[in-house]
DNA sequence: ACTTTACCTCAAGTTTACTTGAGGTTTTAT
DNA sequence: ATAAAACCTCAAGTAAACTTGAGGTAAAGT
């Protein structure tokens, strides 16, 4: 396959439904790159597409676009980004996202018996009562309070 | 249960695991509030522990201090709210957090699919190709792309 | 050829959710 | 009684992720 950098921003940022001043402002950041034509002006390769949409998916997942730059970083640099390229990506951040479920589904089932118990002593309810979480990690509840994103 | 207001803005903080300068900011934001004794400190009843504790959990499902505020609009103004009263909130937002499990799924489901697939014919990648999907109603990955934080 | 549309850079503005700091008062501890 | 710790207000600062605007160039349509 031929790697012509022939997408303009305007054509990008339609398809992928972003504005222009964002791919400008990925750029910046380092996010993705672009080559430029006789006139200055940006030139994309294919790739930068799925660049954008990994982008917003991981950000759909919580991921900071630093952690999203970091996890770039492991994509080559000189070759264009293989199919198992970004499946070592996905795979890494398939564990975030299940480490997340599980940390929402934790909380959905417990919103009931939190937020809603009614439970005034302030003694068994772990939402109520973060400090004593945090002091004792041998309870179920310390899930829902170490969890970090 | 008597209602007094004796709770310092300090400890509220240090209960809660914010600090005194967010609980000023949230009642600046009209999410908790507070009395004041002789000397103007301030002086909270104890159902400001269980806000806090609420506004927290909300914060961790995605939620918007925005959102919050107007979830709690609909807690009694005179009377501390009652088990019913939250459970209520609970609720709702419970429906809201399935929603969001339920597209996390989804995106985890589809990540290898979709990042790792190597379909760069962009034709059948709901993810590489937004434009199709916004405009294709009934087609499973709609729901990856039309889900609204 | 000419005009509209798209693009360029760089600086500054926006929103959310807070935090920090200055300058001063009140409580608590000894 | 006095010093330390906690509290007060108000303005300004911070970080992330962009957006907007000004002033100017390039490419595309007719």
């Amino acid at each position: 396959m031929l790697e012509e950098a022939n997408l303009t921003v305007g054509h990008v940022a339609k398809r992928c439904g972003v504005k222009v001043s964002t791919l400008h402002f990925y750029e910046q950041v380092g996010l993705i790159k672009s080559l430029r034509n006789q006139g200055n002006q940006r030139r994309y390769k294919r790739d930068v597409l799925r660049r954008i949409s990994v982008i917003k998916a991981a950000q759909k997942m919580g991921v900071s676009l630093e952690e999203i730059k970091n996890a770039f970083a492991n994509l080559p640099d000189k070759r264009t980004p293989t199919k198992d390229d970004w499946q070592q990506l996905s795979k890494f951040w398939q564990q975030g996202l299940n480490q997340k479920i599980a940390y929402l589904e934790k909380l959905r089932d417990s919103l009931d018996g939190c937020i809603g118990c009614g439970c005034l002593s302030m003694k068994s309810c772990p939402i109520y009562n973060p400090e004593d979480i945090l002091g004792n990690e041998n309870n179920g509840a310390v899930l829902l309070e170490k969890y970090k994103e």
